[in-house]
DNA sequence: GTCAGATGTGACCGGCTGGTAACATTGTCA
DNA sequence: TGACAATGTTACCAGCCGGTCACATCTGAC
């Protein structure tokens, strides 16, 4: 047990690293924070001299996790300088490979959604969240050239979330692998703007 | 609190409705035995007289749904026989009813996929109620004509799923109303066969 | 009426879990 | 060396929750 490769990390940086792993596999609820202190190789009570509860170390991962992913889009444009179709390409490969390697932070996201009763102060951190992120991918689309960049992102989400979901409960031979098809696939289609029926 | 709507139904009967009601809205840990047994207007100890464990509940839950699911396939090929193309284009319509609406019966799956101890009896249950249901839908898929119908289900799998996912945590304003849309999409894209890297 | 089976009621147990208190240990700086 | 801050250890509390027990109540069949 316990994350002996960094020994040089302060506890609170443990106990955030251990958290979010653990979050992120048996859910906020199914993990006790003795077990998160102890996989941090730390203690309980130095866990909460620096997490007031166990809702504030949650929604403390919640915002590192968003921090992270703010350097995935900085990464994004320093790869494809100005370049907005190629980005938008870059995007769906990531992001595949971010929903099914296991090191997926977004998973605290969904993992969270577990807590319905809508009046939990961690809500309000991951709204806040993932609306940044879906304004910064529709401007994406929109500078790409998609018309209708916004029913795109909705569509994209979708798969997006899915496909987490599926990672989650199916792994390596369910149908999250299939992410990056089928996003291409959607993008083609907004792409080409030509709806028709094809079946029927 | 209670149903007062159905006095006729045997506790048995109104103890698995609520179970299903709360499991899907608060999650299958976030709802206790106690409370299920209330909002059935019934108790705790005729709960137990009738599941051994509220695992025991949980598996009959998702039995219930899952012969549920069976008549939904029974009604699409009534509505259009012997047209899977048809049953296709209808499929699409009432999975985007079954996601949005709130009485979405599939959602027991994945308030049970936090069950990630990958031992949990429940598991095998639900593994099995999934294959079931992808092996019709390919089916459907090749009757109505796609090539490539396994790539087709996991995409159609991966909207669906995100969209159970988007609708708990966005709910009417979310992506998930795009469901329709994206399939549709999804649909066209494998039934033309045209894929042309649109963007770039 | 009465008998049996199903259902309801309240109390209770044991384990887990979020959170706290008091004290011991370590390490660092002067 | 001494002092201070951060960390570790142990024990503990209170509340919740899955599950059980003993007993009361109801209902329908005969």
């Amino acid at each position: 047990m316990t994350i002996p490769d960094r020994p040089a990390l302060p506890p609170r940086d443990r106990i955030i690293d251990a958290a979010r792993d653990l979050f992120r596999k048996h859910g906020v609820r199914g993990i006790g924070v003795d077990a998160i202190a102890e996989a941090a190789d730390s203690n309980k009570m130095t866990l909460y001299r620096h997490f007031g509860s166990k809702d504030d170390l949650l929604i403390t991962c919640i915002e590192k996790a968003a921090s992270e992913a703010e350097a995935f889009w900085v990464a994004l444009e320093e790869a494809h300088p100005g370049d907005a179709k190629a980005q938008l390409r870059d995007w769906v490969k990531r992001a595949g490979d971010f929903v099914t390697v296991d090191h997926c932070n977004c998973e605290l996201i969904d993992a969270a959604a577990q807590l319905v009763e809508s009046d939990h102060p961690a809500r309000r951190v991951i709204e806040q969240v993932r609306r940044g992120q879906l304004r910064r991918l529709t401007q994406l689309c929109r500078d790409a050239g998609i018309a209708e960049a916004e029913l795109l992102v909705d569509a994209l989400t979708l798969l997006i979330e899915g496909a987490r979901v599926n990672w989650r409960s199916a792994g390596e031979g369910g149908a999250s692998t299939r992410f990056v098809d089928a996003a291409e696939r959607l993008i083609d289609s907004f792409a080409t703007q030509q709806r028709v029926l094809a079946v029927g």
